[in-house]
DNA sequence: AACCCGTGGGT
DNA sequence: TACCCAAGGGT
């Protein structure tokens, strides 16, 4: 189905019940950094694409509350997309750095090229255009072309799901609903304001509508809602069952400099797990990690402390703990290959993910 | 198509 | 505690 073009089933009943929603976002839109809030808009404030995109990128898979300061420290920093793409990748990295898939981060920096360097500087303004861009896929695609360029395109994310297989009690689980899901969503998405549309839904979804204890009373879609009716809304929308998490080990070596304690640091591979990122040297992290030779995989030779414990973190697929070895080294001690001293007040500046951060802080017990 | 890819907050 | 989940994309 093609979202550019009217829906045949937008009858009346589905437009009013569109309608009955941008009433509710009227009056209940949450105020958000990148947001143009909905009475601004009906009077012709347009947002800025650059940031409705940056925003999009920064949400994917990742909440409101996480995104919002990253999203603040993005755009003072790189005002326009064009200053984004002269930037250098590391300090894209290390501004990205805690806010998880870093490959977003990568992207995003490819795709700023892209539009400064061979577009002129502007956007794209359909879902097709926007779509061949590294990073944006067909939810962020449908997001930027209906927010920011108005474009009548079908947005579905998490919160679509879950609000549209409840109002029309769609009980096949994902993602074999999906398909179903895209064409209601379709259906409901009107010709115009289909930008505000799309963030009632998600804002229904996230405040209302919400995975756990819905609040039916207060929803706009309360009267035709089918889940609700059924009295299974909160079940919904199923899903397949996922797999455990196996638990992954290694070890890492924290070297101090002696003298002003810098702290050795390098790069990972440009892609995989935590790609492009900085990393305290270790070992690699397997299931079958053997505790007893750990320290034979040591970068330098020196006096190791063991610090008692792991550290732990848990990724999207598998859990880690990883053993702490410490050693100060004389000023001047050689590091290895793609190493580097990173002085103590640059420390927290580095493109250092959440794992890493929580290594050098076990290190200190 | 199924798997890989982070993190923090809520329950 | 352990699990769920969030404005998904790439391969």
């Amino acid at each position: 189905m093609d979202a550019s073009s009217p829906p045949l089933l937008q009858d009346q009943a589905t437009a009013q019940r569109a309608q009955e929603l941008l009433a509710w976002y009227d009056r209940n839109a949450r105020a958000l950094p990148w947001r143009v809030p909905p009475h601004e808009r009906t009077v012709g404030v347009v947002p800025d694409p650059y940031r409705v995109w940056l925003s999009e990128i920064m949400l994917q898979q990742t909440t409101v509350a996480a995104v919002k300061d990253y999203f603040l420290a993005f755009t003072a920093k790189w005002p326009k997309v064009t200053d984004l793409a002269k930037a250098e990748t590391d300090d894209v990295m290390k501004a990205w750095a805690g806010l998880g898939y870093y490959s977003r981060a990568r992207n995003l920096k490819a795709c700023a090229e892209r539009i400064a360097f061979e577009l002129g500087g502007r956007f794209p303004e359909t879902e097709e255009g926007l779509k061949a861009l590294p990073g944006i896929g067909p939810y962020t695609a449908a997001a930027i072309a209906a927010i920011a360029f108005d474009q009548r395109a079908a947005v579905v994310d998490g919160n679509v799901e879950r609000v549209l297989s409840r109002l029309h009690l769609i009980e096949e689980p994902l993602p074999g609903a999906k398909p179903a899901i895209r064409a209601a969503m379709d259906a409901l998405t009107p010709e115009k304001r289909p930008g505000d549309f799309a963030q009632a839904v998600m804002d229904l979804g996230a405040t209302i509508c919400t995975p756990r204890r819905p609040a039916c009373a207060l929803c706009p879609w309360s009267a035709p809602c089918e889940g609700r009716r059924q009295g299974i809304a909160d079940t919904l929308p199923r899903k397949a069952a996922k797999a455990e998490k196996p638990t992954r080990r290694g070890a890492a070596f924290v070297m101090l400099r002696d003298g002003d304690g810098a702290l050795a640091l390098r790069k990972r591979p440009p892609k995989g797990l935590l790609g492009g990122m900085a990393e305290v040297p270790g070992t690699v992290w397997s299931t079958d990690f053997a505790e007893e030779t750990a320290l034979s995989a040591a970068p330098v030779k020196a006096r190791w402390h063991q610090h008692l414990g792991v550290a732990t973190h848990t990724f999207t697929h598998f859990h880690l703990e990883v053993t702490v070895y410490s050693a100060t080294l004389p000023a001047g001690t050689p590091l290895p290959e793609g190493c580097w001293w990173s002085e103590p007040g640059d420390v927290e500046g580095e493109a250092l993910p959440t794992v890493m951060r929580k290594i050098i802080s076990h290190a200190r017990r």
